[in-house]
DNA sequence: AAGACGGGGGA
DNA sequence: TCCCCAGTCTT
């Protein structure tokens, strides 16, 4: 048997009584793709018997207000799905006569319908020829033919949409559709899939180079965070007070200086007078420098550090921190990040 | 190409 | 916690 074989094979024997799958009409397949969409099975489902049960035309989804829509919503998230819908309804009506599309091309026009959802709603309720590319495609093809191309970007999209087009069974393009996805759901889950009765491990690239948890390639999104690190110059006889970092965060056993981080941009006069510095250094602390701010990008977060140079410091208070003095033939010893043996190599042309 | 958009469940 | 879920829209 083929792939696409195999996987309508499995679905016959192990897909679920999902109420969606029993019409094609365009209407209610349209209904439960927009509620599915990033939405668990068992989370959307009661929402679509409701919406299903209350507007059961798209005519009286059409005649709804946006309001009543988002009441019904309520709860499911995503409410730009509902507003959209509520805008969709209305066009069917007033440029389609109430009739809901089924061609790919026209519903790929309509508010909250992209590819997968206009290729989801054609082959449902009209068989036409568009393989769906959901989350559990995506797993499935990265898996099943070792492909590390990561799936959120406009290369790995097109690369698997082409994949799964390939794959289709065009006389049944419906059915296929339903099998793969489910396919992807139920089987080749995220975590821990089953793959011991699986049908198609035999051929499985994933599974035979031992890469099931390592596909599909997704990159991660990652947002900057913007941190303000306040570090401390506190020398004593020559010798300069280090922090050996901990874990949990940035350059895990790597040594900086002691650090105040805060929330916002502080000044040193503020900050020494702060509770938590004065646990550390006393009272009667004076500044002896600040520095310009310094900027520093790591891979997710920008951190913005100044450098304060203290003296008349009470140093009584360390015994319970990661800290201690070090001399400079010590501290060239030590792994400090860019920032901090940056930041020496100029205190120390400075202090010669 | 990257960010925003929700809420819930599983590991 | 982080990741993922029958993705799409905006910038």
């Amino acid at each position: 048997m083929n792939f696409a074989e195999e996987i309508i094979e499995w679905y016959q024997r192990n897909k679920r009584d999902l109420p969606w799958r029993k019409t094609e009409d365009p209407y209610i397949i349209w209904l439960s793709e927009i509620i599915m969409q990033q939405t668990r099975v068992e989370q959307g489902t009661p929402y679509f018997n409701r919406f299903a049960e209350k507007y059961p035309t798209v005519e009286l989804f059409a005649s709804a207000s946006e309001d009543e829509i988002l009441k019904l919503w309520q709860g499911l998230g995503y409410y730009s799905r509902g507003r959209n819908m509520h805008q969709t309804a209305q066009l069917v009506m007033e440029e389609h006569a109430g009739y809901f599309p089924k061609n790919y091309d026209s519903l790929i026009k309509l508010k909250g319908i992209g590819e997968y959802t206009a290729a989801a709603i054609s082959s449902f309720s009209s068989n036409e020829a568009r393989a769906v590319v959901d989350g559990n495609v995506f797993r499935l093809l990265s898996r099943y033919f070792g492909i590390d191309t990561p799936i959120n970007t406009g290369k790995g999209k097109k690369l698997f949409t082409d994949l799964a087009n390939e794959l289709l069974d065009k006389s049944q393009a419906g059915k296929f559709n339903q099998a793969i996805m489910e396919f992807g759901s139920l089987q080749c889950k995220p975590k821990n899939p089953d793959c011991l009765s699986c049908p198609l491990q035999a051929a499985c690239e994933a599974r035979k180079t031992n890469r099931i948890n390592e596909l599909p390639v997704k990159i991660k999104s990652l947002k900057i965070r913007e941190r303000y690190f306040n570090y401390i110059i506190a020398q004593k006889d020559g010798q300069i007070l280090i922090n050996k970092r901990g874990a949990g965060d940035i350059w895990e056993n790597m040594f900086d200086l002691p650090l105040f981080e805060t929330e916002f941009p502080s000044h040193a006069h503020d900050l020494i007078r702060s509770e938590k510095f004065i646990s550390c250094f006393g009272e009667k602390v004076k500044i002896r420098s600040v520095s310009a701010p310094v900027k520093h990008i790591l891979s997710h977060q920008k951190l913005h550090a100044s450098f304060i140079e203290i003296e008349s410091f009470s140093d009584r208070f360390l015994s319970e921190r990661s800290w201690f003095y070090v001399g400079q033939d010590e501290l060239e010893k030590l792994a400090q990040p860019k920032l901090i043996f940056h930041f020496f190599e100029n205190f120390h042309k400075l202090n010669t």
